[in-house]
DNA sequence: TTTTTTATTAATCATTTGTTTAATTCATCT
DNA sequence: AGATGAATTAAACAAATGATTAATAAAAAA
């Protein structure tokens, strides 16, 4: 969770805690911080007591929560045991499973990203993931003439725009199939099956 | 454009554009009226005089930009004369033109459809694209045996995703590849074709 | 032209909001 | 117990912000 091994008191994890969900659920600009401090249950100047300003503990919660989405990512691209198929399954799982649990989460890092390009975006130095054993292993079947030749990027970019966009599009698939919040739930945990299926087959030959 | 023929004058259409300009880019809280004001050459009372509140000018702004981006799928969609393959073809490159040319559209009606879930969908209420023509042709693909049988909101929600997630995600995409704009945009222009061909080989027995 | 309505402006108001101050309580150490 | 520093609080400040007012200019109607 947290980044260098900081520690935090409980009064600071308190305020973390608070301003995580709300700032995950509104944005920086929508929260205010005396809704913070009322959600954590503290006085309003111990936000600033312990953290300076709005804008310093907004940046070090987008931090944290950018960094767990994409270290989890990089340590199934990069595991030296599974097949690129296993790969895909545990992907989809983990993080369909990650974000039926944080449904915000998707949503808010391609903002806060959009918002914050250079300094953020160093976590995922592009290194990480395209040169993954992910991809190695892509190129292998490429090679061995097993898969499709396509840019590595589209591959990755596919693989992600499966998971993650019905979680950020999902009042549209809710209205458009008139579901409930755990109908859709189930629609996606059928997903999590179904687009390593979709994504080998559109790679195979 | 104008939902119901609604006549603006010049200088109501320059606040609108302006206001859109910046909530596509900001978001609603983010935008401030005196910036606005600023950016139209308008005195901030104007803003007041013709659209009553900040609040009710954005619902104005957004119910549009929505309405737009949806008109055009439900339309290919619901074309007789075109093919399944030729629909997806042309919403592709439709959607992929519109959003290289505002990219900041998908992010901004994701995060507001998800503040404003009930008064807003029901612009894409659910029959237009779950009962068009696309759908038809696809369920008669998987009756003469050519298509598999998925459910079709999956379909939907892949072909969307394909087009939409990569606009949505493009600083991460940027980051990860080390591309500039220009390269990202001949990216998206690649997925005009790629998308089709993945979407059926996806389907396809 | 005169009158009436509409459009525009500068100034102001009333809240909201991020942050700070100064006082007080609490914990730790000697 | 007394002293010292950290934690917490209520109150206040200053700037930002959405909205309104009252006066003026421009346009339309008479």
């Amino acid at each position: 969770m947290n980044i260098g091994s900081v520690k935090y008191s409980d009064t600071e994890i308190k305020i973390k805690d608070a301003a995580k969900f709300l700032f995950l659920k509104k944005g920086f600009s929508a929260t205010k911080t005396r809704e913070i401090a009322k959600e954590s249950n503290i006085n309003l100047a111990l936000l600033n007591y312990y953290f300076t300003s709005k804008r310093k503990l907004f940046e070090i919660i987008m931090l944290e929560t950018i960094y767990d989405f994409f270290s989890k990512m990089v340590e199934v691209y990069n595991d030296e045991k599974t097949t690129l198929e296993e790969k895909l399954k545990l992907t989809s799982s983990k993080y369909i499973d990650m974000m039926i649990a944080e449904p915000h989460l998707p949503t808010f890092i391609v903002n806060e990203l959009k918002n914050n390009p250079s300094s953020l975006l160093k976590i995922l130095k592009g290194k990480m993931i395209m040169e993954s054993k992910l991809i190695d292993q892509y190129n292998d079947g490429v090679k061995k003439g097993i898969y499709k030749k396509i840019e590595p990027i589209h591959f990755v970019t596919n693989i992600l725009s499966l998971i993650v966009f019905p979680f950020i599009s999902s009042p549209i698939i809710i209205k458009m199939k008139k579901l409930s919040g755990k109908e859709f739930n189930e629609m996606m945990n059928e997903r999590k099956k179904l687009i390593p299926k979709w994504i080998i087959q559109m790679i195979k030959k």
